[in-house]
DNA sequence: GCGATCAGAT
DNA sequence: CACATCTGATCGC
């Protein structure tokens, strides 16, 4: 969850994703996304009265975000101050002092983000330098390259600062599968089942956020169906997404939610009944988007894990790998990185509590030791304050991974009662298949999955036409990837059988259906030889430079006192060259 | 009665 | 561990 406080070093004049405190004093504000934790104080009666007496203060965001702002009424007297920027479109924005007309003028420009639809990122240019405020993200590994507004010719922009989505920038987390991976082992799972019958259906139990709008296109489009949800406000302006969506609950894909009583009937109910209408009990399997994630040294391949009789969880991520993260910062080499996210599972109490006994060379030394036999020569990537509190929590070890017990040992045995039930779906297991690493060129076609998150909306006068001619996918920059092909190696294998182990009988590893069978061309969305290959690449061990314990000290004394701890490259080099 | 904050839930 | 909420309790205005 973002703990951005809203504003940026060099224009603290604006805020992003905050509109509380400080922030109420701000000249503009921006929202990169339409998710509550970016939304704080944005219905605040504070800044309701701040807007009745201001002709200045706008907000600024997609046509998307707007669309879905304002399908929501407590939000509907913004409606008069929203400024819907288009993608990509370079805009100059004066930031007027209402009181003394003092003005400063930034040049403000809409970036793809990949998390939810309408997410952008703000490339923001003006006389403090170019800053990005990633928002929340999610970007394949090349994909900042493709983006043409983080260039000047061929060469990419100096960048002051990034303001990143870190939420996973932690060697824990290293790689996730892909979009397009995850997808299809959802579409694979989704097609064994709704094979079998007509009373089989699919209840996918997503949270109440957007971004699941692929999954429900892809799938609709897929099954020649559409997914029941709830409502179908907000996505009225938005016929790419609405067309796949009903209120009709007689449909074998469902993304319904009940407000209260969802666990007790996970597997066995839906949240709009259990029924058909010619009063056939329904056969439901239920599958939950969640975020897997690698262990240190090791590489999952399956997306899909039955956790009980009839329930699955499928690998989805809104945020980029630690390993895009670092493709993507390493791409644009910024000067300072501000991360926006405290560590998952750590609080800031935590990283007190942690300060203490931390630099015991016990912790350290086996990440020296990696580091060691560390055979690539990674890039100059600074470490953030986030990797430092792991470090010692997670120690990196030859013998970890073997253990690794992921998030997955604890799922609960969901009803059994339909012992039938569990015996058909163990037909759907499915074989694990690997790409063998290698390094995607750019030079085919893009997979553009960042059109279909900042999907215009239709206007009155308009239609959809700018769909045909995707302005974010140029080729013409190389990409610099910075993980090592070193292939696979047998740590996948060894995971399995942890897992195994972990999960007894009751779990089914289903890994990703094909790989040999598709080629990407017939895949519903385009993919990047470099996309596809990512999933499969085995990634070599995150590097570590270890900053030295006296490094370690001062971080840890600054975040110990709340500060907002900037690492520059500075100390970057410092930490790097102790 | 509303907002802010926190604990606890999925 | 939890992606992003949602609900309910408590406190203060």
């Amino acid at each position: 969850m973002s703990s951005f406080a809203g504003r940026m070093k060099e224009y603290p004049n604006i805020s992003l994703d905050r509109f509380d405190r400080e922030n109420l004093h701000a000249r503009a504000y921006f929202l990169s996304h339409c998710h509550k934790d970016h939304m704080k104080g944005l219905k605040g009666p504070l800044l309701k009265r701040k807007l009745k007496f201001s002709l200045t203060v706008k907000l600024y965001c997609s046509f998307v975000t707007k669309e879905l702002l304002l399908s929501n009424p407590k939000y509907g007297f913004w409606e008069d101050h929203i400024v819907a920027l288009e993608l990509e479109s370079p805009t100059q924005i004066s930031l007027i002092d209402e009181a003394s007309g003092e003005k400063e003028e930034v040049v403000v420009s809409l970036l793809p983000a990949g998390h939810c639809p309408g997410s952008v990122m703000f490339l923001v240019e003006g006389a403090q330098g170019t800053v990005l405020y990633t928002g929340d993200f999610r970007l394949a590994e090349g994909d900042a390259s493709r983006i043409d507004l983080l260039h000047s010719g061929s060469r990419v922009k100096d960048i002051r600062s990034v303001y990143l989505d870190s939420t996973f920038y932690d060697p824990r987390y290293y790689q996730i599968p892909s979009r397009e991976a995850c997808l299809s082992g959802i579409r694979g799972l989704v097609q064994d089942w709704l094979s079998k019958s007509a009373y089989h259906v699919v209840w996918l139990n997503c949270k109440a956020a957007y971004g699941y709008e692929y999954l429900f296109t892809n799938l609709g489009e897929e099954f020649h169906t559409q997914i029941h949800v709830n409502s179908l406000d907000m996505f009225k302006k938005m016929p790419e997404i609405l067309s796949h969506v009903t209120t009709e609950r007689a449909t074998q894909i469902h993304a319904c939610r009940h407000p209260k009583d969802e666990e007790f009937m996970r597997g066995t109910r839906l949240p709009c009944g259990m029924w058909a209408s010619d009063g056939t009990p329904l056969k439901i399997i239920s599958i939950k988007p969640s975020t897997i994630w690698f262990g240190e040294r090791t590489q999952k391949t399956n997306v899909i894990v039955r956790t009980g009789a009839s329930s699955y969880r499928a690998c989805f991520s809104f945020h980029s790998s630690y390993s895009e993260i670092r493709d993507f910062l390493s791409y644009l080499q910024p000067i300072n990185i501000y991360p926006s996210v405290i560590p998952i599972g750590r609080t800031h109490a935590d990283v007190t509590e942690l300060s203490d006994g931390l630099f015991e060379q016990a912790d350290l030394a086996p990440v020296r030791k990696r580091l060691m036999i560390q055979e690539i020569p990674l890039t100059n990537l600074p470490h953030p304050p986030v990797d430092l509190v792991h470090l010692p929590l997670t120690p990196i070890s030859t013998a970890d991974y073997l253990d690794c017990t992921e998030s997955n040992d604890e799922e609960d045995e969901e009803d059994e009662e339909d012992s039938d039930l569990g015996k058909e779906e163990e037909e759907g297991e499915r074989v694990e298949k690997k790409r063998e690493g290698m390094e995607g060129s750019d030079s085919v076609s893009s997979p553009c999955w960042e059109e279909f998150f900042t999907t215009e909306i239709l206007t009155d006068s308009q239609n959809n036409s700018q769909n045909s001619q995707p302005p974010t996918c140029s080729h013409t920059i190389p990409s610099i990837p910075i993980s090592a092909g070193l292939g696979l190696n047998q740590a996948d294998t060894m995971l399995i059988q942890s897992e195994d182990i972990c999960q007894g009988d009751a779990t089914i590893e289903t890994g990703w259906k094909e790989s040999a069978s598709h080629t990407p061309q017939t895949e519903p969305v385009n993919l990047s030889e470099s996309q596809m290959s990512s999933d499969f690449e085995v990634p070599s061990t995150p590097d570590s430079h270890p900053p030295g314990p006296d490094d370690l000290l001062v971080l840890y004394r600054s975040l110990a006192a709340g500060e907002n701890v900037e690492l520059t490259k500075l100390d970057t080099n410092r930490l790097i060259h102790q």
